[in-house]
DNA sequence: CAGTGGTCTAGACCACAAG
DNA sequence: TTGTGGTCTAGACCACTGG
């Protein structure tokens, strides 16, 4: 091979934006003349500028070309992982205790949330999630029974449902969302502080094929921060 | 070619990990028996598991092989656009007012924060964004002046800094962070809210070369929500 | 050492959309 | 219509690392 590999190629191209060579809305040339210019196959191009397009950074289309992109859109990367691997990879020992579990009828705001039938059945479980037995986390979580068989017979005091949902029900779809919320008794009580403090909430509705398995909501103890490199 | 895609490779390994024919920490066949199984070239596997891989569902590792997960981390990805563009996205009209703008030495917690010498002179530069005149965001940013040649030249009022920067030093890195906090009063009085709300709050520093260029806050009105699909 | 993934090549055909 | 990106192929060599 030539030497030329496609992250010198990405590299060539980022350092030609910030020099202003090729300016935000600018077409670039085609990946045959990068190609030629680089000495390269066209593959090594095409591999170099997708991974770019794919971080917002340019901007392709058939037969028109690529673009640098007029206003970049930074695409921020979180990693969602288990709570007892975020917690063991801030150095914390792991433990959880489970403050309520119930199976109910879902009430009417989850009905709605999770798109349930009135008779719905479900599991609602409170869990408080803790490191070096400091309150860390503060989840509440309603189940869709229907959707996932087996779950009657799961034991949760040894895995958090957390993790057996992970476990069991893989590679599900949803949405997530991070929002802030003031404490109410409940969460305040669980972590440890008072009502009214903020606290950072993440929502998570998963699915599998439409159905909605589980909704839960993560309130993590005040001071919590979420980051991450761009 | 054989009518196999990446993208129906891809969708048959979800399948198999999904009917847990493959199941978290298991081994999966090689490219080159994959390739085999699926009649195309190895490229088309790699391609497909690679992209797997970086979706955080498989782990690759040379000699080692293909696993499945045994704790999938998810990666949510959140699109960080220009504000304008985001307010105008939900459909609002945009519109910006600059509360306060002052030549300044960096305080001692901003030269912490942005590692500046002493005498490092800020920008600092309050705005208000709004979406069809309500509140929308409260933005407090420190541009670091040195870092920005020309911004002693610009012109915010129609043009605002958080576009300005995009378009006049792209590409930069850093660190953006998310967090919940309960409004003070300058906070409370621009957000037309009251203290001690919760507010969901974005951090941002930004970098060229290891230099930080700007450091902002901006802290989001009452009921704000950052949704991403998993 | 040997098997796995990581990458590049040269060529090909296809899908899309701008002109 | 035709140029552009999107993808696949068959083969090759390399880099890493487990056994």
């Amino acid at each position: 091979m030539s030497g030329i590999t496609y992250q010198r190629i990405q590299t060539e191209v980022l350092h030609r934006i910030r020099a202003r060579v090729w300016r935000p809305g600018d077409l670039i040339p085609s990946e045959v003349a990068l190609a030629a210019e680089f000495g390269c196959a066209r593959a090594t191009v095409n591999r170099a500028l997708r991974e770019l397009a794919e971080t917002g950074i340019l901007e392709r289309r058939r037969k028109a070309g690529t673009r640098v992109s007029p206003d970049p859109v930074h695409k921020a990367t979180f990693d969602i992982a288990v709570i007892r691997r975020e917690i063991e990879a801030l150095g914390g020992v792991y433990r959880h205790a489970i403050l309520q579990k119930a199976h109910v009828l879902a009430p009417s705001f989850i009905q709605a949330l999770m798109k349930l039938d009135i008779h719905a059945e479900t599991l609602h479980i409170r869990t408080l999630h803790l490191s070096n037995d400091q309150p860390y986390l503060y989840e509440d979580r309603w189940i869709n029974m229907a959707a996932v068989p087996g779950i009657r017979s799961a034991d949760f005091s040894r895995v958090s449902v957390n993790e057996w949902l992970v476990q069991n029900a893989p590679l599900s779809g949803g949405e997530i969302t991070f929002l802030a919320k003031n404490a109410d008794e409940a969460e305040a009580e669980a972590l440890d502080t008072t009502v009214g403090k903020a606290l950072f909430v993440t929502e998570r509705l998963t699915r599998i094929k439409q159905v909605s398995v589980t909704f839960v909501r993560l309130a993590y103890a005040p001071g919590y921060r979420m980051t991450t490199r761009l």
